[in-house]
DNA sequence: GATGAGCGT
């Protein structure tokens, strides 16, 4: 009936009067602190080898090379490509002969510009070591050890 | 591949 309208009615006439909403939002604090105590660490623990993010895709492993070798002596420089497409997925890694290179290669080159993109340097975490045939045979057998 | 976070065939 009738009833109905004006109840719709009625609520809609409830309309907040300025003030006391934005109050209320006011008081409210945003969770801008993370009570979670796993909180992504600084990354890295001191190591020769560095991670380099950020590279352009058009950066090759000699520009990588090019680029760190100003700040010490690497001995190992190498953009990540994917294996099928071959392009490169925008970072790489860096190995320096001493640590104090690589320390001057993180502050040397991190936040610079190369091929026209900021890249970030840091320590790399430590890989799995999966590379076979590193003692001729990863699964315990060994040709030298079967008949 | 269109400027995209990440830890390596």
């Amino acid at each position: 009936m009738a009833m109905k309208a004006a109840a719709i009615k009625l609520k809609a006439a409830a309309a907040p009067s300025t003030g006391f909403r934005a109050l209320l939002f006011s008081t409210s604090r945003f969770p801008f602190n993370q009570p979670s105590p796993a909180q992504k660490p600084p990354p890295a623990e001191p190591s020769t080898n560095l991670f380099v993010s950020g590279l352009s895709k058009r950066t090759t492993n000699e520009g990588l090379r090019g680029a760190f070798e100003k700040f010490g002596n690497v001995v190992d420089a190498k953009v990540v490509c994917d294996r099928v497409s071959g392009f490169s997925k925008g970072f790489g890694f860096v190995r320096y002969a001493t640590l104090q290179e690589a320390e001057a290669g993180i502050k040397g080159m991190d936040g610079q510009f190369l091929d026209g993109w900021v890249i970030f340097a840091e320590y790399a975490r430590p890989r799995n070591p999966s590379p076979p045939t590193q003692n001729g045979a990863s699964n315990g057998f060994s040709s030298t050890n079967f008949r």
